[in-house]
DNA sequence: CGATCAGTTGAAGGCTATCAAAGACTGTGG
DNA sequence: CCACAGTCTTTGATAGCCTTCAACTGATCG
């Protein structure tokens, strides 16, 4: 019938900048690390010298194409912040059957702050092109014990908190919701994160998936996302395409998706429980 | 037909002592807090204000009863130590479906060593007799950036990461394995984990659990968990029954749940990819 | 011994997967 | 500029894994 909702467009200039090689600074004030220091700066108090550390972050930045596995190279410590662009943590099975275990966003940090990470068959891979920054200062910063950063360790077991907070949220999707709801769920959970790193307004943000990539994000078969998509547009609780998603009805989604899961907010005063809802 | 093949006796004398309060140091000496220091000082060279701040721990034991939740009351920096018995952590949703996102094991520490533990609907709840320890002292060393205690740190990191390793599996399993492989592969995992604290024999180990709280472990029914156990039962994969459980065919077992996804070992000696199979 | 709980079994149905093929858009090369 | 391949989306038909409902068996317990 009529033209394909498209949701992805890989390489849509929305979704990262060009190359960056050339203009880092630029790169650097305008998004994921400018979003991941406010947000880390936000959990907690900083000093100069922290912050003078996370100043520094920028330094050094990258660029992989869409499809490509991220940190194969500098494995032992290597930790790298997104900047631009979305990538994921995936596992594949033997069989050749693929589970994406979360995904990553401008401002989210690759290779674990806190561990040396370990050969457990994840891979980091980017979705679209994608842009990344050295980020072993902080590792080493925050491994190192020294007490000058003691609130920069804080922060990172905050985020690190965070971030187990959005795998239970995984599991519950996968383990006892439905596909309808997953779906919701997660376009929930995006929306927050992406609003987080001020990449989203009140009700609209880029989401630069396909419809495969979702399929192995919620354990659905790609047939089966295109379907529920379509019955989220028909019932008018999203607007989706283009690689664009507009919520239409916040409330109903949330109250759909059972949305009373994790407490995203930085400073934790949104509280976001099932009594807050009709 | 024959008698009911019970997985759990949830008042087994073997996943508990008794009360505990009257000689807690027998139950030190016995099991989850043993196992718990030598994990950790397997995981790195502790210093001996640490060890001595271990052995320390299991000096406030207390007894849950099975059903009863863990840690509704010092919910701030609580952190309690699993001594004897299992637990879970789960969530439930909002029309009563509930999600058990891991299990809980003797050695395990329930709060999170690392966080003041945020609202986010999760719990944790005894599914067996339990026996605890206080565990805030840990905590405290950790966060506090003191430098004697850096050795606990970073083995806390690291026990972390195999936290989140355990989350990985489960979300695999849950979003692309089916059944069948979920069952075995949580089997696996919970004879490797339990090895690891001693619990477990080469080919056996004490399951106290129920399959309506396997079910909510592997997102299934109750009733298409007991077929699938039947089915195991009939592939001469496991002998399980009453309580326990032994490893029939154990290279089948891996191959058929892809056993190849966390190093759960300590000193990550033990290799366990797919290449070391058929 | 009735009540309760865990396990078992059968039947029916639904949610989701698989297979297959056709539109739509993108980028490439002639 | 158009043909062509490639990727993503959409649609239809069929099948299967798993759920739900209901009932029954054993075992435990007061």
């Amino acid at each position: 019938m009529s033209r394909p909702q498209t949701l992805a467009y890989l390489n849509d200039a929305r979704f990262a900048q060009p190359p960056a090689r050339t203009t880092p600074r630029v790169v650097v004030a305008s998004s994921g690390l400018h979003a991941f220091t406010s947000r880390l700066s936000s959990l907690g108090k900083l000093s100069g010298e922290e912050v003078e550390l996370l100043r520094g972050l920028g330094r050094f930045p990258r660029s992989h194409a869409p499809g490509t596995e991220i940190g194969a190279e500098a494995t032992p410590g290597m930790a790298r912040i997104v900047v631009a662009g979305w990538a994921c943590r995936q596992r594949v099975l033997g069989d050749g059957r693929r589970q994406i275990l979360n995904f990553i966003l401008p401002g989210d940090v690759i290779g674990k702050l806190e561990r040396p990470e370990l050969p457990c068959g994840d891979s980091f891979v980017a979705l679209t092109q994608l842009v990344t920054a050295d980020a072993s200062a902080l590792v080493k910063a925050i491994t190192s014990g020294d007490p000058a950063y003691r609130g920069l360790a804080r922060a990172a077991r905050l985020l690190a908190q965070h971030e187990t907070a959005l795998m239970h949220d995984q599991i519950v999707r996968l383990g006892r919701q439905t596909a309808y709801e997953r779906m919701l769920h997660l376009m929930l959970e995006l929306h927050a994160r992406l609003q987080l790193a001020g990449l989203a307004s009140e009700d609209e943000f880029a989401m630069p998936l396909t419809q495969d990539v979702l399929s192995d994000c919620l354990g659905l078969s790609v047939v089966h996302v295109n379907r529920t998509l379509q019955q989220i547009r028909r019932d008018r609780l999203l607007h989706i395409g283009a690689g664009q998603v507009r919520i239409l009805d916040l409330t109903l989604m949330q109250t759909v998706a059972d949305w009373s899961l994790v407490a995203i907010a930085p400073n934790a005063n949104v509280s976001r429980g099932r009594a807050s809802m009709a």
